[in-house]
DNA sequence: GGATGATATCTTGACATCAAGATAAATTCC
DNA sequence: GGAATTTATCTTGATGTCAAGATATCATCC
């Protein structure tokens, strides 16, 4: 029965403010402090391949999106939690180094799709291999069954962020983001 | 038994990758996606006391060090998980608002010590007040059962990573941080 | 007690992101 | 078919963070 620094924290908490209830803490600080230490690993393979979080994410939503590999900045916008100036940032880059293209969107002239080029999916194919790699890598502290348990216990609490909530509206919830966020391949 | 987005992601990449095991971004996609989620609700609870992250990272810090409420830049770097120009950025911020103050560590003329002010002290108390609650209904859609179970998974994974490991030395994990990173309070 | 290396903090320049608003095209409604 | 609204993308200015290095103090060793 190891400890971690969660669990330090709280114990900290316990003691100088006992009347303060934190038990939520050794679920939320957990998620947060893993999704940073994971986010610094997987950074490190993307790394690998001149990418960083905000290349890796278009890149890949692109590819996952299947042929002809095509998006509306507005669809990437939806997949990665970031807002709209972020998003076009993101692109410019990436149209830059050669790895997507801009081309007219002929259904509608407000919008243009985004097109991986052949070197963006051939840098992107070998990205995504190395990333689930490094991913199997970061829950291999758990045996199958226990990684099944906490994906059931992740996904229901997921479910009720992703839910919009009569009591509050969604809209409210982010502004200027879009609401169909998806992100975090 | 409803589905997640994430659920819907590795569809995609069943579909368009049938090669790839995607099997561990069940677990990381979910981790990142919940840590974004969560660190979006805090923030709308810390921005009600004029605080960002940063702000209520460090005061929260040395509220809960407990009496005399003060830490050298140092202890709080060791504590938050960010680089050294970033908590002295921070703390020029929280001395300007006059929620902590500067004052000469008498022990080492290289240091400082980084002093909770009456106000950062009233402020800070109230926020962590707040934030608990908060907290607490990010964690409301789990049974206390449940959210035992899974701080148990959790801690397990997450001593994976606290746990210095001989094949990698922690040195290389993250530059010019402090080694011992607490954060996430 | 003077030189050398280690430690603690701060400075600098660059970058990713954000919020708010601008621009332009499509849609709706009379 | 023209005006008002909505939609899709991009622009702008500000901010938080980082990596690398500068500065000042302490510790060690001869």
């Amino acid at each position: 029965m190891g400890s971690d620094h969660v669990d330090r924290i709280i114990r900290h908490w316990n003691r100088e403010c006992p009347d303060l209830d934190v038990a939520a803490m050794a679920v939320v600080g957990r998620i947060r402090r893993l999704s940073t230490f994971m986010g610094w690993e997987m950074e490190k393979t993307w790394g690998d391949f001149g990418l960083n979080v905000a290349g890796f994410d278009v890149l890949s939503t692109l590819l996952r999106s299947g042929p002809p590999h095509r998006l509306s900045p507005g669809d990437l916008l939806a997949s990665t939690m970031v807002t709209s100036g972020t998003m076009t940032h993101r692109i410019d880059q990436l149209e830059r180094a050669g790895f997507v293209s801009r081309v007219a969107n002929p259904e509608d002239g407000r919008s243009v799709l985004i097109a991986l080029t052949d070197a963006g999916r051939a840098l992107i194919e070998k990205a995504v291999a190395a990333h689930v790699r490094t991913q199997a890598r970061l829950v291999a502290a758990l045996s199958p069954e226990e990684r099944d348990g906490l994906v059931s216990l992740l996904r229901k609490l997921l479910i009720a962020f992703e839910t919009p909530d009569a009591a509050e509206p969604a809209a409210a919830r982010r502004p200027q983001r879009a609401t169909e966020a998806e992100e975090h391949s």
